[in-house]
DNA sequence: CGCGTGATTGAAACCCTTCAAGTTTAGTGG
DNA sequence: CCACTAAACTTGAAGGGTTTCAATCACGCG
């Protein structure tokens, strides 16, 4: 009993924001689902790009590449979450990040005035909205403080607690690139952490 | 001819949300207006903190404390700026971070309440801070991904740029604390970075 | 089955930290 | 205005956590 294309975003904004649902149908016709494909790439470097991301379904990534070729994920994107650049969306800047699809995923995509269009439509929406921002700005700051005071144990150890479900479903190596440690480094965190965990069991 | 206090909030809003003359005569008999003395702390961790800050003159600092003692600079708040712990002001949790003032300042004290209050009075500014949460993300995105890929002598010259006032009105030893190196560190990169100047000159 | 991707492991190298000492700077009171 | 003290900055040597590079192993998929 699978929901249909734009029911889970509904869900949301009835959860976070009350909506009802009779700015729902004032809504619903103008947004635009889209499915997209494990590998794709929505976004890169170079480009504008004014829209977000709405998760509905799968998992996104967003993150950079630096001169030597390697990625440095800022976020994952999954279920219920929101992506995309905002210097596109708020600046009309070309970005510097990439975002790409982890998993087949069904995305709802929003531009600046359609956010403000839902916004007038329902007051309780631009309330949530901006919760959600703060909310989100907790969470980096909290992650800058990570990444400025934690060892690799400490970042891995911190990482499972937030999103046990996204190391079952991300590689290893791309954890270990949001954490800000090598795959190698990280192999060996696991490998010293099972150690302890055996030798305290015994 | 300095400003009186509250003006220079006012420029900024107008500034940023083109507020009018009566909007602003509307807000203003509840602002809530303090001096801040250099060393005077703010938050502290453990309690809830349910205020922003906004710096009208001087300088706060916005870090943590790990359980070594050790100082992490999450960020930085001259003028113009606004700092709270996001925590306190949007779910009433008690803070894991430390507010406290780095110069003689002024600042206007604000809540979740006045914030949505001047949000209802005047539309523009609503749509303005917006924007500003947006422009915050933004920025703390692109620390992440600082914290995530560059070596320390890219994070002092990408700080450098982005903030050259800071380092004339900031002890190098925070500069470190906010780049995530040590104090030691930061006083090598600089005298390899002088003498590559010097040698470039010659 | 074989190929490619991801995970593991080892050894060496490297960047940064730590600790300790010395130097400079800034602030304070006589 | 100098003297004194504390804080900030510098410098060196040793150490440690991570990275790098290379090789090997494990697994899923065409």
């Amino acid at each position: 009993m699978e929901k249909l294309q734009n029911e889970l975003f509904r869900d949301y904004l009835v959860k976070k924001s009350g909506l009802t649902d009779v700015e729902w149908q004032q809504i619903l016709p103008e947004l635009k689902c889209r499915e997209v494909k494990k590998g794709e790439v929505l976004v890169e470097p170079g480009v504008s790009f004014p829209y977000f991301f709405f998760v509905e379904k799968g998992l996104l990534r967003f993150y950079s590449l630096d001169k030597d070729g390697k990625e440095h994920i800022v976020q994952f994107a999954p279920e219920n979450w929101f992506v995309g650049d905002r210097n596109g969306a708020y600046c009309g800047t070309p970005t510097e990040f990439w975002i790409d699809v982890l998993e087949d995923s069904t995305v709802i995509v929003l531009d600046k005035y359609f956010i403000e269009k839902i916004e007038s439509i329902s007051p309780s929406f631009r309330k949530a909205n901006e919760g959600l921002l703060q909310n989100h700005i907790r969470l980096l700051q909290q992650r800058i403080n990570m990444l400025l005071s934690a060892t690799a144990e400490q970042r891995y150890l911190s990482f499972i607690q937030l999103y046990p479900n996204l190391t079952l479903r991300v590689p290893q190596w791309m954890i270990a690139s949001y954490l800000g440690i090598t795959p190698e480094s990280l192999s060996r965190v696991r490998r010293k952490l099972a150690e302890q965990y055996k030798r305290k069991k015994n």
